[in-house]
DNA sequence: GATACGGATGTTAACGTTAACAGCCACCCA
DNA sequence: TGGGTGGCTGTTAACGTTAACATCCGTATC
């Protein structure tokens, strides 16, 4: 014998529920809601009312189950902490909402087996589609994702190889750029201080370090990096022992912006002057940066842009079309200021 | 007749799938899956060894339909670029997170209306329980979700009347007691900074007044509100035209930090002393605080704490037990630094 | 050696919705 | 007046999983 009929002291109403108390079946009801103009003017009226007083809220799970398409895109972001990726969500939003779609944040903490578990428990939502923080994905993951044939776009970086979908800028080349502004404005010991050292970062440090040996003035002992979580009191501590171990550097490349508005604080407090003493460029060019003392130079990215290109794409891809550039480079701009 | 079987090129796979592979029955695999001690070793293992070779991934929908326990939890805050919220979801996911909730992260962008269209989307998830920001919810919504039985916590603020289960602090309190501690310093002509004026900043504003009231000193010329979006910019903006319109004024309290910094920026750039001509404070102490020039006087929230206590309280609900208390005011710290 | 017990596995139905098709009926046109 | 048309509504089954029993079989018990 099959199980008893639950005795719930009360349920959430069902659409046989508002079908009965309208008098019509429940197709009749599923397609008031979903397709209105199939059902007539009267009988739709009634339902939404009835709708209305039954406190009906359709039910996704089984929407999903039987249609095989949840309305559901899954996004990994690095950390929810960093205005970044923060931006780029908006812009993801902006793009997805209008066609009503839920989106499911993942939160990987910089961390790839992390990143592998999240998205194996937010398959089970059977996502319409993906979007990627980053390219670095294990093979293991790339495959296991092609077995599902579900729509994947990489955030950030771009595919060297142009395999996936992808949109984002070459960090490298905002790392070599930044690095040679420096040159150009007569700076010649240039430091690196990375933080976190995801990927990102190591792609700035690797456009830095190519910028200075194109110049022939690379030197391996001006590279502070350290695994830490990027914050301003890390800048201001880095700083502190850089000027001690190597005195002769004249500028700093921050991976980013919290680490230079921490070595901005430090320079103000110790009464080094910056940008004379000491040249200081970060990098995003957040909220802060621009009314920092001195204001700081930095990268501008894209990150909004890049959210809404990247979900867009995911759209396109999602309908079955095959985008016309699967790799878009969204680029970055250089925001000169007064601390260099 | 009925619909076709569908002619999916692929689809993903089943626990039949598995369950033909292995040659048991799918119920055998459900269980090998979610309550292994059932299942004798050898079966689970090859049963194991097939989820893997066929990327079984379960199919969360059809779980949630028939258990009808979705293991979801909707969180809906008001911004996703201001830290104090992302704090609390860092405190609610430590709690969810080894539950294997998932976490439904809504953003209402602080408009109610907005907010009330949120929750039913979101309600189609089934989700067991829902995390609310603040207690401004509309009497219809508050009606609507005690139709459906889900276990609502209500988070940042206390309810006056203990009739909703919520965690925070007393927003009014804080604000008193920054503004009694303006008084102790000897500052006389206290303005109060409010942007965005949501139900929190309200509140603050409130306490200010209440403060500055008993003191016998409250002028309603010293307050400048204000609905746009805060920020640094703003702040600066704000203390440029207070101090034309109200010479007078020697202290200022900012109704949180981002404000208070853009008016130390602006202090600074125009060789206004702080905290000698005027003092600052700051309301939620975030990184950039103790960190400014002069370091900035604030209120330490405990919001991650609060997410973490409103998390627990909820998965209390979830089980079906009564929290010993409804209500629980965590409190908040005066920091008093140089700015003020 | 019959009986009871319990561990392992299976069978059936149900969760709430929608796809696919099947009526039904009013209306129009020849 | 008969046949076709089109708008509206209904019937049935299926999505993938788990709850609730049912069954089987080996082992312990007296």
């Amino acid at each position: 014998m099959p199980r008893k009929p639950k005795e719930r002291a009360s349920r959430a109403a069902t659409l046989h529920d508002v079908a009965a108390q309208v008098g019509v079946s429940a197709i009749t009801v599923s397609r008031a809601l979903n397709t209105p103009e199939r059902v007539s003017e009267a009988v739709r009226e009634r339902i939404l009312a009835a709708v209305d007083a039954l406190g009906y809220v359709p039910n996704r799970s089984a929407r999903t189950l039987v249609s095989s398409r949840s309305q559901t895109v899954v996004v990994l972001i690095p950390s929810l902490s960093n205005t970044v990726f923060i931006d780029t969500l908006a812009g993801i939003n902006d793009v997805l909402d209008p066609h009503h779609y839920q989106i499911l944040i993942g939160n990987t903490g910089y961390d790839d087996a992390r990143e592998e578990r999240l998205l194996r428990t937010y398959l089970s939502h059977a996502p319409d589609g993906i979007l990627l923080t980053g390219l670095r994905q294990s093979d293991g993951m790339r495959t296991w994702l092609d077995k599902l044939h579900i729509p994947v776009v990489h955030m950030m970086g771009l595919d060297p190889q142009a395999q996936r979908y992808c949109v984002g800028f070459s960090q490298q080349a905002a790392g070599a750029a930044l690095t040679q502004h420096l040159l150009q404005r007569g700076y010649r010991n240039v430091a690196f201080f990375g933080a976190r050292l995801d990927e990102r970062v190591m792609q700035r440090a690797a456009g830095y370090r190519q910028a200075l040996q194109e110049a022939g003035i690379y030197r391996e002992d001006l590279e502070w990096l350290t695994p830490e979580h990027s914050g301003i009191g890390l800048g201001a501590s880095m700083i502190a022992k850089a000027l001690q171990q190597r005195p002769e550097i004249d500028a700093v490349f921050c991976c980013n912006d919290d680490l230079a508005l921490g070595v901005l604080t430090y320079c103000q407090r110790n009464g080094i002057a910056v940008p004379q003493r000491l040249a200081v460029a970060g990098f995003n060019d957040l909220d802060g940066a621009a009314w920092a003392t001195p204001t700081l130079t930095t990268i501008r990215t894209p990150r909004y842009d890049i959210g809404h290109a990247a979900a867009s794409m995911l759209l396109d891809l999602m309908s079955g079309n095959t985008p016309a550039e699967p790799m878009q480079d969204l680029s970055f701009t250089l925001q000169a200021r007064e601390s260099t």
